[in-house]
DNA sequence: GCGGCTCAG
DNA sequence: AATTCTGAGCCGC
């Protein structure tokens, strides 16, 4: 048989896949911080170099990665902004990332100012529940430019990708309406294709892909670089081999690929070129790791080294307190020029680290909130690891060129406290009554003192890691190193032979790690305040075992692990009513799919000519007080309509298909009916995301009936009115009664 | 596992 | 010749 024809079978179009690409990103969070920059040239730098810059400044000839010296010269009025301080930038892109996840678990973080959704079951549910959304036409742009339907591909992926464009329009109109944030989406039916089509019309715009001209598509790439997943390397070695294009790549001999490259990496080099790619969406969950890094000018003395370390530390604190877990290992990273060969290159050593070496402590006046810190004594312990893994990678006797010096934490044990979690807040804010609606077995809070107290611990965090076995299986830290970890490392411990390879405990043994005798006892006393934790251990295994429980921590795990432990299909995990959600960050009501359908459902009685579809406002300005702002990033009411009409971007192709869609389903994000608004704006922006979802879920019944009665109120005062009067607050009462969260900020009346 | 390399933005 | 500051995955050892 023949198996080139198997092989050659295109992917079917069955997924719904978005790409989002925030436009000129770090840039555009610049703006928002300060919007007098929007009119002007603006730059972002890290050291030396333009990272990214605005629209202004690219019309000026500014592009990413130039020297700041060529740009200034290109554009003498061009506003500098340092953006070596990442955390804004990283700060919006959570909040991106936790505004997509209301609509599906399935986001994929690429980078902070990516993303990639999956949405083929919101799909299936707009297709199933909302008979009008299934034949609207397209929004935005769509590939081949020539008029070609979607529906050239007689597949059955029209109509879907059709909805697909409309829930990117509603994300992008409300990414802009709640964070001010301009982006391109792309939508096809795989990732690869996503994201590239996405790319045909910037900024601010979306495009979606005829499925049948994959190939097509694909042909018309500049290059091979600019396929996602060939990169500078590949592509050289391809251009050794004569293919210099995305056709040449397409129909290469392949066996001569296969033996220049092997099997798998041939096949899945052609894959690309032919626009295949069978990746899923993987679920973002917490970091693997957390660095930062500077880059600096050569770096030769051993002060520097360490002041630098230092501040390079600090800056990891900052990130690891927010996160909230607990990391066991340490990376050193260094960039070593050498002037013979006029080259640079990375080198790292790790080691690992006793988790004794943090603490976490409760923020006065933030009941339950707590952020993991350096234990007493520990920076100067940290350090000293440090230091020790430097002088690994470099002769301090030699003289040496460094130019760049970084850290990064690893290996990171969960823990209880959830630091943002929506219980957390309602426990605080709201009443009893709360809780047990949510069913929050809740982490009872873990005593910080418990469970860090430095001054019993100092000095035994080596016998600690040095001696499981002492442990009894209960100690949350064992439990996990239990699983994961191999024990070999246990046992090189204190082995001279792995001091040069292996990292563990031999790098700071001096400092740290007791002679074996004493570790044993020093062990027992361990063992005897752990065993305090035991409770606590307890708790969350049940909370875990039971799916029907409302879990409202912090548990997206990470993506392999999820993976692993809830292979669900992404439908049955989001509507299913045992959820539990895992994959959510946050609370998802039982029918958070559904409640989306609102979208489309209210289109049916609110539906007038939107004065929107015809506005071209192309100049992109904040409607929020502040989006930056941490507490206040909604705004109040009566400041929408001038915002929605620059949300309404003008889309070249025809404004009919725009229209109200975007405004008059996003006339109701500003604050739900019946919750005062001053309260509302004052909730944290996640908050508002799952209130504004849940008042949504009531929404669905109150349209559903809507449709039934069959009676449509004229249009009259339109989308202000419908929101006072959806009997979101009252009259649908079935839906309020299941609504867990919105209906506790309904107004008193 | 660790460290180097490649990929991504 | 990469230039910044990240984060992930693969590969050989």
């Amino acid at each position: 048989m023949d198996f080139a024809s198997v092989l050659n079978k295109s992917e079917p179009h069955q997924r719904t896949i978005i790409h989002l690409d925030m436009d000129y990103f770090y840039a555009q969070v610049e703006e928002l911080r300060n919007p007098s920059l929007r009119t002007q040239p603006l730059a972002v730098q890290q050291k030396n170099i333009v990272v990214t810059c605005n629209y202004v400044a690219r019309a000026r000839g500014v592009t990413k990665l130039m020297l700041v010296v060529e740009a200034k010269r290109l554009c003498a009025d061009l506003v500098l902004v340092n953006g070596e301080d990442l955390a804004p930038y990283r700060l919006m892109s959570q909040k991106i990332f936790d505004l997509l996840l209301n609509y599906t678990p399935d986001v994929e973080k690429l980078g902070f100012d990516e993303n990639y959704m999956d949405v083929t079951s919101l799909v299936e549910l707009r297709q199933a529940h909302a008979a009008d959304a299934q034949f609207k036409p397209p929004v935005g742009h769509i590939y081949p430019a020539d008029g070609t339907p979607l529906t050239a591909c007689s597949c059955g992926c029209a109509q879907r990708l059709a909805i697909g464009t409309r829930i990117a329009q509603e994300i992008r109109d409300e990414l802009h309406l709640r964070l001010g944030i301009t982006c391109c989406a792309g939508i096809a039916y795989n990732k690869l294709l996503a994201k590239l089509v996405g790319s045909r019309h910037k900024p601010n715009q979306q495009t979606v892909l005829v499925s049948t001209y994959a190939e097509q598509f694909m042909r018309e790439l500049n290059d091979l670089h600019s396929v996602t997943g060939i990169g500078q390397k590949t592509q050289t070695l391809l251009q050794e081999a004569g293919i210099t294009s995305v056709e040449q790549l397409q129909n290469c001999d392949m066996d001569f690929m296969r033996k220049k490259f092997g099997f798998e990496t041939a096949t899945k080099l052609r894959d690309l070129a032919l626009g295949r790619d069978a990746s899923c969406v993987r679920p973002t969950g917490k970091p693997k790791t957390i660095s930062v890094e500077d880059a600096c000018k050569t770096i030769s003395v051993h002060t520097d080294v360490t002041d630098k370390f230092r501040m390079l530390l600090k800056r990891l604190m900052e990130q690891v307190a927010e996160d909230g877990r607990i990391p066991i290992a340490i990376k050193v990273v260094l960039r070593k020029f050498d002037p013979q060969k006029k080259s640079s290159h990375r080198e790292t050593k790790q080691a690992n680290i006793l988790p004794s070496l943090f603490k976490a402590s409760v923020c006065a006046g933030e009941t339950g909130v707590c952020k993991v810190q350096l234990a007493d004594g520990a920076l100067d312990k940290l350090l000293k690891i440090i230091m020790r893994l430097f002088e690994r990678i470099v002769d301090l006797n030699k003289p040496f060129n460094i130019t760049l010096i970084g850290l990064a934490f690893s290996k990171f044990q969960e823990r209880k406290v959830g630091s943002s979690s929506i219980a957390n807040f309602l426990i605080k804010k709201a009443d009893l009554e709360v809780q047990s609606i949510t069913s929050l077995t809740n982490t009872s809070l873990t005593s910080p003192t418990s469970e860090s107290s430095p001054t019993a611990m100092s000095g035994d965090e080596a016998a600690f890691r040095s001696s499981p076995t002492t442990f009894k299986p209960s100690d949350q830290f064992y439990r996990r190193r239990a699983t994961t970890a191999s024990p070999v490392p246990m046992l090189l411990d204190n082995g001279s032979e792995s001091a040069a390879t292996n990292s563990d405990f031999s790098d700071f043994s001096e400092t740290e790690v007791e002679p074996s005798p004493k570790k044993s006892r020093i062990g027992r006393v361990l063992v005897s305040k752990r065993s305090r934790l035991a409770g606590d251990v307890a708790d969350t295994a049940a909370d875990v075992a039971s799916p029907s429980k409302l879990r409202v921590c912090d548990l997206r795990l990470n993506s392999r692990d999820s993976e692993k432990d809830f292979p669900m299909s992404p439908i049955a995990a989001s509507t299913s009513g045992s959820s539990s959600a895992p994959r959510f960050r946050t609370i998802q009501p039982p029918n958070t799919l559904v409640n989306r359908i609102d979208g489309s459902l209210r289109f049916i009685p609110a539906r007038t000519a939107s004065r929107l579809s015809s506005n071209a406002s192309s100049t992109a300005s904040s409607p929020l007080p502040s989006p930056m702002d941490d507490t206040v990033s909604a705004p109040s009411t009566p400041t929408l309509t001038p915002a929605l009409q620059e949300a309404a971007q003008a889309p070249s192709v025809g404004s009919a298909t725009t229209e109200a869609a975007t405004g008059d389903s996003l006339a109701h994000l500003a604050c739900p009916a019946g919750v005062d608004a001053q309260v509302f704006k004052e909730l944290p922006v996640e908050l508002q995301n799952e209130l504004i979802a849940s008042w949504r879920s009531s929404l669905v019944v109150a349209a559903a009936n809507a449709v039934e009665q069959a009676t449509t109120s004229s249009g009259s005062s339109a989308s202000a009115d419908s929101s006072s009067n959806s009997s979101g607050a009252g009259g649908s009462s079935t839906t309020t009664q299941k609504n867990t969260l919105y209906r506790y900020f309904l107004r008193n009346k």
